[in-house]
DNA sequence: GTGGTCTAGACCACC
DNA sequence: GTGGTCTAGACCACG
């Protein structure tokens, strides 16, 4: 269900906040369906309680799932979701074009580079 | 001339090191001229001498700068600096799309988002 | 386990890198065996973390190792680290040649030189 | 004559020794010819004399040449240079093939990669 | 506990 | 003067 790329630079909890936020992006996760619970999903990954909660923190924080105290977490089903990834992703956006711009790249140049890079994600998704 | 973000969640030396990434790559440090010492821009910016050096070793390490021992370090004019950050920048641009389709966006609805962010950036610089 | 040699001309964290890239490509650390930690090494060889720090970036960097934030290096098991010392080797090896050539040392009597090296070191490792 | 490599990471001084030893060795200088003094030679190079004065102590030491005092120094003819040499080149080698033993290398290719510098550096001089 | 970063201050080789 | 290395000791994020 969830893989932890131990090579990955970033921290785990980061990359189990980024797969449940696809997961509930992409519809693979109903609104209001269960979330699993934090010590089940820490076994299932071998992972330490710590980083799972912390990730759910994170979650509820951003508006991906919401918490009923005693009965666990679940998959929030606002558009509050939606939005903040829309958004992350602007500012990811915003910041390699702002490196770009003063690289010296051109508005052109740039435009072929997210060419080739939607193309790379493709052949790389086949 | 290099301002430090302490609030910047990442290290100090990889601040330098961008600054100076800009500067060489929009032309305005020249090929040859000679970078500050490292001891001179330790103070400037109120940094421990170690931190600066770290900075400029990767610097050369990426090609950028090149060292003369006992002499100090200067601008390279090699092509390499210049790739170096076109390699950085459509990796970071390969994340954000991987990020983007993972995250349900539709291909146009991405190059609208980059559109933005490009007007942003525009803006920004005024 | 390692040795340092103060009288060596080398900083010790070059020494500390070659160590353990013979350690690793000999086969005496398997893959995925983990590290001394960078505190319990420095300890054991009086050094301070931080030279051991630096080894192992540079270890890491080379392919040699990995490091799990948190828990710790293991010893890599991908070939890049035999290959990354193969051209190392390879390229002293064309230096060494390269002298002898400009000493005026014809081919035979280098490739005579080479065998002399080979039992030299055959007898030291009697 | 004598070409300096700045971006070359060893010493200025031992670049200048390697070069009187090649032409030295390779009969470019004849014995008893008078080396240029130390402040002609550090003018004609651009280099401070004392980084001169400092590869001529280390070419006498090593008998390449020899000073008579008010009158200069002159290339040495003695054997005791290309003995010199022939000690130094064989103690690299036996460096080189050590490094490769111990990165598990065997003779046998060895041999091969000594080939196949013999070759590198034939076709580099042509 | 781990590795990663940083400071303060020292010594070295080189020029 | 320069860069390069090292020590001592601190703080941080992560698990």
């Amino acid at each position: 269900m969830i893989l932890i790329d131990y090579k990955d630079r970033r921290p785990i909890y980061e990359q189990v906040i980024e797969k449940f936020q696809q997961m509930i992006l992409c519809g693979a996760l109903e609104p209001d369906s269960p979330m699993p619970s934090v010590r089940s999903l820490a076994m299932e990954l071998s992972l330490n309680p710590n980083t799972i909660q912390r990730a759910y923190q994170e979650l509820e924080r951003q508006g991906y799932i919401y918490t009923l105290k005693g009965k666990g977490s679940f998959v929030s089903n606002s558009m509050k979701a939606a939005d903040h990834k829309r958004k992350e992703i602007q500012e990811e956006l915003d910041k390699c074009v702002s490196n770009a711009v003063m690289a010296g790249i051109t508005e052109d140049e740039l435009r072929d580079m997210v060419e080739i890079s939607i193309t790379n994600v493709k052949i790389r998704n086949t």
